[in-house]
DNA sequence: GCCATGGCTAGTA
DNA sequence: GCCATGGCTAGTA
């Protein structure tokens, strides 16, 4: 296993526990860590996901509902899975006032 | 050190 | 515009 600092696993941390059938967005990922701001850097941190299995990182969605990144070849798993979990699509988005995991 | 690179976003217009 | 990475040069020792 690669050398990771500690912003790197809070963030790994934090997604692990987003229960199934909710989801979390970057900017709130940040702002959970004490880190306003850093949502670009928490898509960084995601996009290397070491355990795609046991880190979900396809419940973390962007601000506005859009699903957000996840493979090179775009989004479809990530709406699956999300979709396999009872997520419901709201057109494109996601309904964050329904779906949003409120620690 | 510096700089480009993103799975992004609050706040204008 | 922000922010943590990662790759890559200067420029020391």
């Amino acid at each position: 296993m690669k050398n990771r600092n500690s912003f790197t696993i809070e963030v790994l941390d934090f997604v692990k526990t987003i229960p199934r059938g909710r989801v979390s967005t970057y900017a709130g990922v940040a702002r959970a860590l004490g880190r306003p701001g850093a949502a670009r850097a928490v898509g960084q941190v995601l996009k290397r996901n070491p355990e795609p299995v046991t880190i979900p990182c396809h419940r973390v969605v962007m601000s506005d509902g859009n699903l957000g990144g996840y493979t090179p070849s775009g989004t479809g798993k990530k709406r699956k899975l999300l979709a396999e979990e009872g997520i419901i699509f709201d057109g494109r988005k996601i309904d964050l006032h329904v779906f949003q995991f409120k620690p």
